[in-house]
Order: structure tokens, then sequence, then C-alpha cells
DNA sequence: GCGCTTTGGTTAAACGTTTAAGCAATCAAT
DNA sequence: ATTGATTGCTTAAACGTTTAACCAAAGCGC
């Protein structure tokens, strides 16, 4: 084979150049520039396929680029950008299925478009919560996407996080008084749903074993419930409706609590279903009959549902959709140079999915 | 209250600086610099507290910060110090309670130090994971944990990253070959225990559920179940041993290829939950009995091992333990200068927890 | 051969920190 | 009074990119 002087000349330079990087540090834009005796200006434009850097010195660049193993440093465009292309997500938890399928999602959806996510965990705890948000801002991450813990009631920390400037996206659990962009479930008509499915299973007596009172969701599911019932002409019963931390323990809990009570329930809405598991096991224990002396339903279908005995009949979340949508929700605010959030609701239909546990009785 | 004619000059000041900012971005060290009259140097100093610096600065520095709701920005430090303060996570998938358990651990531990984790899934796929350690790059963390995909063979991509000097831990999946921190259990003993488990619960003729032979610990599980069913003089057949994804479904296809078979083992170890989860499926459909007929015992405890019915022995992978070990092994490369990576193994004990799936049998 | 556009770059500043080096003022000791 | 150390800062460069502004050379129409 036979080269060209030009190519001689640059594979001189190049190999000066690997050696002195050997046991250096990563190759930069400079070191490109160098070896191909033109300015870092134009490496920069030729990697970005600037229009005013000709074919000839584009591929150059590229193959020269290749051989130095060059990586751009993420860390000097963010900072010269003012852009992080980061996004912070918090979850309660990231064990849960509801909430690994969402963030799965999102990250799908983001790294497409260039983005990576910093996943942190709040473990329902609201001081965890405000620490992760000031990690996330620390980082210049340029979005947030969260749903809020169990224990918060006070805004001011996501308030701080508006106040910056940098998009909010709230899913799940969100608040309406932040103003901000949330996705979420009808939980008001699913708990219709649920309801309606056990009055058609014949059931006449229907407990709810809900979320707190505090955090909207659950207040949803409390309210859906208590209209379903007088819909229905149920007894709507003090004693039928009880708060929960929904943990299986308290799940556990608030189940033997309903089977001691002197007109015991026929059938009974979980609100989550690690309590509704705790609640099975309960009745399986005491071998109450699922679903003739009781039915059950759960809520987020948890893929452990269909693993239990009986399996738990529950509610799909659309876990895939939500985390899909909060993804491209953050890509709209960001591709706007000017962020101006305000209450912006998607609300997406939840599905019912029977099981065992609330299986047509004879 | 009386003010001092300097306080009022720099509440004066400060305000200025609180308009100017108003609508305008964050504030930086500049700010702080301006509102006092001193260099930015002298801030940076101040806010990391250098003994240069006099206490009286300080905390007029520190007095200014707050005020103007200052947040360091980290990408600058990044750049100029050379260092992300970002350690990357490779998973298989989140939703798994082994992972995030590990994950959940390594954040703890890195957060105190200042640490912040990128977490990203490779759902078992090669091409994912090399993706996965590209952006990781890219994002210029200064340190890898991982866990291998099981399709990975091929370790070009993690000699990359060892090539460019940055940290790399696995734990659970991972390879000799490439000579780097590995923390994991001891997965041959595991193997040893359940088989003399199920040996004293009167099993004569014990089958093993197996994952890729490729990947090392999957194959150290095989050979401790080869070697303990030899220790025991037991039949050691071909047809009781299966290569298995270990997915659920896989688990299910499989313990059926065993019931199928002439002579039916009369216990089944199983070396992942999903399938000994699919296992305990079909036996259930089939009315086998457990543990009577068909003894099962699982690997890495998974919370429904212990929701299910019955209830699936399984061993404990010492999840918590192994995150925060891996988080102590980055941070220790970490604190180096110079970073010099050999084949170190912290290899941990597991626990058998023994459930209704091979308790006693009379 | 004059102005005018196009091509293909270059220069230099900027992003927000950190830090080595420098320097003036004060203090301590001789 | 002189030297030397200490205190408390300042200056300026650097990290690796991006980008606005500029400019030289070539091409073009007439």
């Amino acid at each position: 084979m036979i080269y060209s002087t030009k190519a001689i000349y640059l594979l001189k330079r190049l190999s000066k150049y690997i050696i002195k990087l050997g046991n250096k540090k990563k190759a930069t834009i400079k070191d490109i520039a160098n070896v191909l005796n033109i300015s870092p200006a134009a490496v920069s434009k030729a990697l970005h396929d600037d229009s005013r850097i000709s074919e000839k010195t584009k591929k150059a660049v590229r193959q020269v680029a290749k051989n130095l193993n060059y990586q751009p440093n993420h860390l000097a465009s963010a900072l010269r950008k003012g852009k992080s292309h980061l996004v912070g997500v918090i979850v309660p938890r990231t064990n849960s299925n509801f909430f690994s399928s969402v963030i799965q999602n999102i990250e799908e959806v983001l790294n497409k478009e260039g983005y990576n996510i910093i996943i942190t965990q709040s473990n329902e705890s609201y001081k965890k919560e405000c620490n992760n948000i000031d990690t996330l801002l620390f980082t210049q991450v340029d979005g947030i996407i969260a749903s809020m813990a169990n224990e918060t009631v006070d805004l001011d920390y996501y308030e701080k996080v508006k106040s910056k400037g940098i998009p909010l996206i709230l899913f799940d659990r969100g608040e309406n008084d932040l103003n901000v962009d949330y996705i979420g479930i009808n939980d008001y008509d699913s708990s219709h749903m649920i309801v309606e499915h056990l009055v058609n299973q014949g059931c006449k007596r229907i407990a709810h074993i809900g979320g707190f009172k505090h955090t909207r969701i659950y207040n949803n599911r409390i309210r859906g419930y208590v209209d379903a019932i007088k819909k229905h002409n149920l007894p709507l019963d003090n004693e039928l409706i009880i708060e929960s931390s929904l943990t299986t323990e308290d799940g556990r809990l608030k189940m033997q609590q309903l089977l001691d009570l002197n007109n015991r329930p026929d059938a009974v809405y979980v609100a989550g279903d690690y309590a509704a598991l705790g609640a099975l096991q309960v009745l399986n224990e005491q071998n109450v009959k699922i679903p003739e002396d009781m039915a059950l339903v759960g809520f987020g279908d948890e893929p452990f549902t269909g693993m239990v005995t009986p399996t738990i009949s529950s509610i799909n979340q659309h876990s895939a959709e939500i985390g899909q949508r909060a993804a491209h929700t953050f890509l709209e605010h960001a591709k706007k140079s000017v962020i101006t959030q305000s209450l912006n609701k998607q609300i997406l239909d939840a599905e019912l999915v029977v099981r065992a546990s609330s299986a047509i009785k004879k």
C-alpha cells in the first residue's frame, strides 16, 4: 500500500501523540487540534457537524478522534452550555414494581435524547426526600421527576426547585398546590370500578383499607369508594373505612380489625397491594375462604399478586405509560428556553385485573 | 435594633444583588465576592473553611451565601478538580429485591462521602450494557460498580473502563479474568449447604435447575451441587442437571421436564427464585405435594419466597453487606491518586433460610 | 479588476470553580 | 531597627467545551 506524504506526516504526528498520551489522561479536543494543526474550535465544530467545516476536515477529525480514543468531556460542555443533561428522579423506593417500571420507561425515553437519569429513593421519609432534592440541585440536574413520600406535606422544598426554574414533573403521588405537571391514574374512578366489580360478584358489605387521607391519591380512592358505595345503596359504615400505612404488616393488623367486627364485611378493597398481601395472609391463616367468605381486591398490580394463593385482583396503573409521559413532559419543557409551569394534569384510566381473590361466586 | 454603618452598607449591597438576581440565574461565587468586595478566590476558600481566611470573613461569606440562596455549581468544581463525584452502577434490572437492596446500600455509603450514583439497567442484554458503559464514561463517572448481564461474555468494554483508569468494582456476576475487585457470596458452598439440608430432610434424588454455565456464579453453584451429591453418594444423573435462563417461565418448563422423567427426583434445587416460583406453580397445578413428594429450594431470598404457598426455602445473599462493601471498595480506590487494580475477591458466606417448601418430612 | 458573497476556518471569551503563586500588612523575636 | 514568619487576602491560570465575532482566501458576476 502506498501512502501519500501527507498521510505519512499525519501518521507521525498521531503516533507521537499516542505515545505522549500513553500513560497520560484522556484525549481532549485540543489534542485532536494539535495533531491536525487546526484550532480546537474547528474540531468542536467538526464533531458537531457544523456546516462551516469542510467535509475533508470533518473526516480527518473523526478519524483522529477515534485513534486517540477521544471521549467528549461532558462536564466541560455541560458547564459551558449551562445544561447538565442529567435528570433527577425521586421515588419512595425502587423495589416496587410500579416505580421500577416507571423509572425504566423514563430512562428509555430520556436516553434516546441524550439525557441520563439519577435515581434517588426517599424511603417514604420527608427528610430523606429533602436531602435528595438538595443533592439533585447540587448535581445541576436539568429537571426533576418525582413521586412524593407518604410523609411529605410541607412543599417548601419543591417550591425551591420551582423557584430555581428547574422543570418539575410529579407522578402518582403529587400535589395540586404546587401547580406543576402531574401524571397519574384516575384514582376516584378506579375505586368506582372496584366497588362496581365487587357488587357484581354479589358482595353486600364492602370494607376499605385506605392510605393516608392527606395523600391526595389515597384521599381520592376513599372518596371514590364512598361515592360508589352510596350509589349502590350499600351500607356506608365508619368501621368499614380504615386508614393504614399500607405496609404488609399494617395490612395484617387492619384485616384483623375487620375480622373482629360484630358485623363482618364480605369484601375488602385495599388501597395497596402490599397491604392486600398482609390481609390475604391473615385470611388464609384463619381459614376464611377467599373469595366466598371474603372477596379481596388490591391496588397496583404488583407481580406477586399473580403469584400468591389465591391470586389477588388488583388495579394496573400503566406504569410504562406514566414513565413515558413523564419523560416526554420533561423534554417539552427542556426544549423551551423559558420555563413556565402550571398545573397540567394527565390522568390515565386504570385497568382492573380480576383474579381469583374476587372471582365470581356461585 | 441598631445596625452598624457597616452592616447597613452590606445590607444595601445585598439587596441590590438580590434584586439584580431576582429574575436572573443562580447565584455564583462571584456574586458573593461582589457583595463583600473580596475576590472570588477568597469566597471559595471561605466556603471550604481554608485556614488562610479569617473567621470574620468566613462568617460573612456564609451569611451572604445563604441570603443569595447560593448553591455551588457542581459541574464547575468537578471540571476543575477532574472528579465528577458521580459513580455509575450497572445492574441487570432494579426490580429484583437483591439488586435494589444492593443499590440502596451503595447509595447510602457513597452519599455520606459526597458521591452520587447513576443507576443504569442492562436488562440482561450485552448491547444495552455496552451502551450503559458508554453513557457512564461520557458522564465522567469517577468509578463503576457493576453486576454483569447474563449475556455478557466479551469483556472488551470492561477492559475499556479499566484502561481509562476508572475504578471498576464487580459484584454478584463478575469475571475473574478482568482482574478487578469482586464482591459476592460463596456459591460453591451455598450449593453444598442446600444439598446437605435436603439430604437431612430425607431426600434421595436431588435435581438441579441451574443457570448458564458460562456465568461463573452459576457454574460454581453447579460444581457445588455436583460435588455435594458425590460426597453423599447420591445418584448424579445427567437428566437431573438442567441449564436454564432462570426466568419464571423457564422455571415452569424445566420443572415440567423433571416431572416427565421416568425416574422423578424427590427434590429440586433451583439456582434462582423466579425460576423456583415457576417450578412451584407447576407443582401446585399438578397437585404434587410440597415438600412431601417434591422438596424445593430457591436462591436469592426474594421477598415473594415468603409470600407464596407454600413458602420457598432460599439462600440469603446478604445484599446489604455486598452493597456496603462495594461502595467502600470504591472509596478506597478513590482516595488513592494512582489506581492499580488487581483481582481482589471478597467472598461472603450465604445463609440458608428454611421455609415450608423443604421443611422436615415426617 | 471591482465589489460581494461564500467557504472554511481562527481568535478569544465565557461557563463557575479551584489553586498555585504572589504580596502587603502585621507581629514576634532578636 | 531589621529580619522572618504568619496572616489574610489577591491575581491569574487552569479544567475542556462552545460560540459569537472576526477574517483571509477563493469564487463570481459584470
